[in-house]
DNA sequence: ATAAATATTTAGGTTTACCTAAATTAAATT
DNA sequence: AATTTAATTTAGGTAAACCTAAATATTTAT
């Protein structure tokens, strides 16, 4: 249950952000996140399958099992924790933390987690504002929501598109919407689900539900 | 130049201590420091030899070149920082940090170590008394002598332990002997070489010919 | 100087985590 | 429903870093 290599460590942690809660994540989408190709992904799977860290069926994509979940909330804790330390101890600039932060996770010792968490006086959010885990991996809900969820006229910033193909870019670049993008939902249609959404200070653009449904966005503040 | 493996530098920096200097080093000994076979040992040098990190010829043992000297000086500069870290801010113990910084020492930027001895105020010594080499790789000339080489009665202070095992550290912990103590031979004996030694203001404790060698002292006043 | 003991290297595995190319299954188009 | 396209898996390889067992070189003892 306790050991995992590298390798392993990253492999979860990647399937934990794809299932965003809990889709199902596909080899493709992990193979993009990960720049493996599709082949070692299946691979990979075989392996968390029979280490009981995820479900996977063949060509029927993959979930973290509750295992699973538990590491992948212990490394997303330490990786936080150590994004942390580089912004607020060493004046590390919100870019640069990630990459080194993508080390340091690897290092395991609880002990030193949970003494770093401790020392940094256990800060509840990452220098992105994202939410650390506590040293049980309660994490807090993540404000993170589909667009299709925003209540009307609260400022979100969009973090995720859940969709990358390139037909989807193409329409979120017509309608110059982009990771960072500042959006408020101003009114919502219940014939086709879709809806007017202000991007950035400019003016309002339609947007149809299967679209909004694959945008995810953060509360402002 | 630049990047090496992880086992890679765990092999340059086992090498850089066991030549004390320039001494060259035998396969025999490389292999018990690291706890791999004779033939790992051998297959690593032949590699480092092509990245030219080592002198080496078929049985005659190897040694550094300067580049090698060069990394293995960089790799100790992260360990003994990351150990001074973990004491001084996190509050492990000095027998808890060796094991940990055997991990934090291989996450390799240049800029967060440069960061991390700015934050931690530049220290010289590592807790177990070794110095930390700067960001150019320059470490002080230690002139420190064995305990075996103190002269009677001539009251000096532990300031290194050249064996940081978990066992040579309970042992010190045991007879009272830390970095800093204060130190005094009162008795050698001829047929083992063990000798009596005064610690601090208390009464003399007996330490073995083997604990004595890898006791450093520096001369008081 | 020979023989025995010891140290080191070579030869030929294993495991992990990748890869490419080909085969198979599923999804989308016609 | 048949065909084409896309996604996924299988088969077979590679490189790093280990290993064991056997061969060879060096050192020590007789
Ligand atoms: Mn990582
Ligand atoms: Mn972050
Ligand atoms: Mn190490
Ligand atoms: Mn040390």
């Amino acid at each position: 249950m306790l050991n995992f290599s590298v390798s392993e460590e990253n492999y979860i942690k990647a399937i934990f952000r794809l299932q965003h809660g809990d889709n199902t994540v596909t080899t493709n989408e992990l193979s993009a996140e990960l720049r493996a190709k599709p082949a070692s992904i299946t691979d990979m799977m075989k392996k968390l399958r029979t280490k009981k860290l995820v479900h996977y069926e063949a060509y029927k994509g993959f979930r973290l099992t509750a295992e699973g979940r538990k590491a992948g909330l212990m490394i997303i804790r330490r990786h936080r924790l150590w994004e942390f330390f580089l912004s607020e101890k060493l004046k590390f600039t919100w870019d640069e933390v990630h990459e080194l932060a993508e080390e340091l996770e690897h290092v395991s010792s609880k002990k030193l987690i949970d003494k770093l968490d401790e020392f940094l006086g256990f800060p509840r959010y990452d220098p992105h504002g994202d939410p650390i885990p506590d040293a049980n991996g309660k994490i807090e809900a993540s404000r993170q929501v589909a667009l299709t969820a925003l209540p009307l006229n609260k400022s979100a910033t969009v973090c995720h598109v859940s969709d990358q193909s390139s037909s989807m870019l193409e329409l979120l670049g017509h309608k110059k919407i982009a990771i960072g993008t500042r959006v408020e939902l101003k009114k919502q249609f219940d014939f086709d689900g879709s809806m007017d959404v202000r991007v950035g200070r400019q003016q309002t653009v339609n947007i149809s539900k299967q679209l909004a449904q694959n945008i995810y966005v953060k509360y402002d503040g």
